[in-house]
DNA sequence: TGAAATGTTGGGGCG
DNA sequence: ACGCCCCAACATTTC
């Protein structure tokens, strides 16, 4: 057997392959870095930070924090392999081609993604590695299943849910998660290739140091800190997941949403592990179904993507472009953006938002729908704010979910859905723990007050330390009024 | 994964 | 004892 040191140079004098990591931030489950570590030759991990590509759009604030750390982590996990992580700026068509020209790479392999200009960029890259010699080669891994292998029986994508999710769990299981590879031996960096950059040259952290602090707090972006998070969550979230989930104030979600976005972990090995969990614990069952549904959630809302790469600006029921939205005042968005809007569970959303770059399903449902209903405010404003604050933004849920509220999206909520959120805050967040937490200036308020301050007496006010319009504000809009007037607003459009 | 308005039913107070 | 009314509770319809 020849010595370790002989087989590396070995391999090091074979092509190498490229893996160009992307929103698959991970070492296991990821068939793309597998098919590079099992070739003959060594390896070139690389990520490249592209806002230049046609058509790119920006990361938000929270999402570049959040790479930040993630790329941080998977630099440290691929170097405890033997391997490297070299990081690019640019335009993806002209480094991969120039880097792999460099090295003499005989394979570039990376997992599919499903955004238009994403797209775009993956199928002309992979035309002119072809034709240059290199074996291109693309892989699922942030989908159990392609959007084109969930199809109506006429061949059609699904635009209802319940259908889609029909269809996708009538698919057999994903297979099984592969390990990740036990070495990922680095190929050397190639003279003449384009420059790397350094992790700090990418500038993705906040110029103001404190104003990540609720992120720390509150997360641990990379391959590990997911896997714990799983963990955790089916070790004492899984259980009761279908009714805890709907609570704010619990800690009865996964949040694995923003290491699914950056692909820290795989729906695959999720829903690997739920499946182990019910083989291990009957009691589970039910609530590893409602989660499963909403992993399809996710999966419907890429198979939409992937049919309407503009539905982050474009209605997906064109009825909706006559929807007569109003001119936001700067006053009333800042007011939405800031948490003051006098309906407490949406200011608890908003701060909860801007202060730990994550917001509950429920309170994200309602302050949401706050915004285009009550507001009349067009969701595309509503959704550029999530895109920039939430950690977990992604190109499919973040649209489709805002035009889901909005009532313009597929299978959406229909228009006259309104929520009203002091019901919605009695029902999920009974005890206001949620708004006082969040909303600390109403927290001397009884339970019975906590969702509707202004139908308190003066006396009540006045034990709590609240004072309306000085230490909390008055409803920005009156609900009622505010239903009546969306609902006027969508017959006009309609007319 | 709505809320509000409207309709229906039945118990109980009361003359 | 009976009819009338009120209204809570629930069901259905509408937005």
């Amino acid at each position: 057997m020849a010595p370790g040191s002989e087989m590396t140079r070995l391999r090091r004098e074979q092509p190498p392959a490229i893996v160009w990591l992307r929103d698959d931030l991970r070492l296991a489950d990821n068939e793309a870095l597998s098919a590079a570590c099992a070739g003959s030759g060594p390896v070139l991990c690389i990520y490249i930070f592209d806002e230049a590509s046609a058509g790119f759009r920006p990361y938000g604030g929270a999402s570049r924090w959040w790479l930040h750390h993630s790329l941080e982590a998977l630099a440290r996990d691929i170097e405890a392999r033997a391997g490297r992580l070299d990081l690019f700026r640019g335009p993806a068509g002209e480094i991969v081609p120039a880097l792999a020209r460099a090295a003499g790479a005989g394979a570039a392999f990376w997992t599919r993604r499903y955004g238009g200009a994403e797209i775009a960029v993956d199928s002309a890259l992979k035309t002119q590695l072809a034709d240059a010699g290199v074996k291109a080669r693309s892989f699922k891994g942030q989908l159990l299943h392609e959007p084109w292998e969930v199809r109506k029986s006429d061949g059609g994508g699904f635009m209802v849910y319940s259908a889609f999710a029909r269809a996708a769990r009538a698919l057999p299981d994903p297979v099984e998660p592969v390990a990740a590879p036990a070495a990922i031996p680095a190929a050397p960096y190639p003279a003449g290739a384009p420059a790397r950059v350094n992790l700090e040259d990418l500038d993705l952290l906040p110029a103001k140091p404190d104003s990540a602090g609720g992120l720390k707090a509150a997360s641990t972006p990379g391959e590990a800190g997911a896997r714990n998070r799983l963990a955790a969550f089916i070790e004492s979230g899984l259980e009761d997941y279908a009714t805890s989930r709907n609570d704010p104030a619990l800690d009865g979600v996964s949040r694995l949403s923003p290491h699914l976005r950056f692909g820290e972990i795989s729906p695959r090995q999720i829903v690997a592990a739920i499946r182990e969990a019910d083989a291990r614990n009957l009691k589970v069952a039910r609530g590893s179904d409602k989660f499963l549904g909403e992993i399809l959630w996710r999966e419907f809302n890429y198979h939409l993507l992937f049919g309407h790469p503009d539905a982050a600006r474009a209605n997906l029921q064109p009825r909706f472009d006559q929807m007569p939205w109003r001119d936001p005042s700067a006053h009333e968005l800042a007011a939405w953006r800031g948490g003051r809007t006098g309906y407490p569970l949406v200011d608890a959303g908003m701060r909860e938002l801007w202060a730990s770059g994550y917001m509950h399903n429920r309170v994200r449902m309602v302050a949401a729908s706050f915004l285009v209903k009550h507001l009349l405010i067009d969701w595309r404003i509503g959704e550029q704010w999530f895109w920039d604050a939430l950690c977990d933004a992604d190109p499919a849920n973040n649209p489709m979910n805002w035009q889901w509220v909005a009532g313009c999206g597929a299978d959406a909520a229909p228009y006259f859905r309104i929520f009203n959120p002091v019901l919605q805050g009695e029902k999920f967040d009974a005890s206001g723990e949620y708004v006082r937490r969040w909303v600390p200036e109403l927290g001397g308020l009884p339970d019975k007050w906590i969702h509707k301050p202004w139908l308190a007496s003066e006396n009540a006010l006045r034990e709590a330390g609240v004072s309306l319009g000085q230490t909390y504000p008055k409803p920005i809009v009156d609900h009622a009024k505010a239903r009546a007037r969306a609902l006027e607003a969508l017959a006009k459009s309609e007319s």
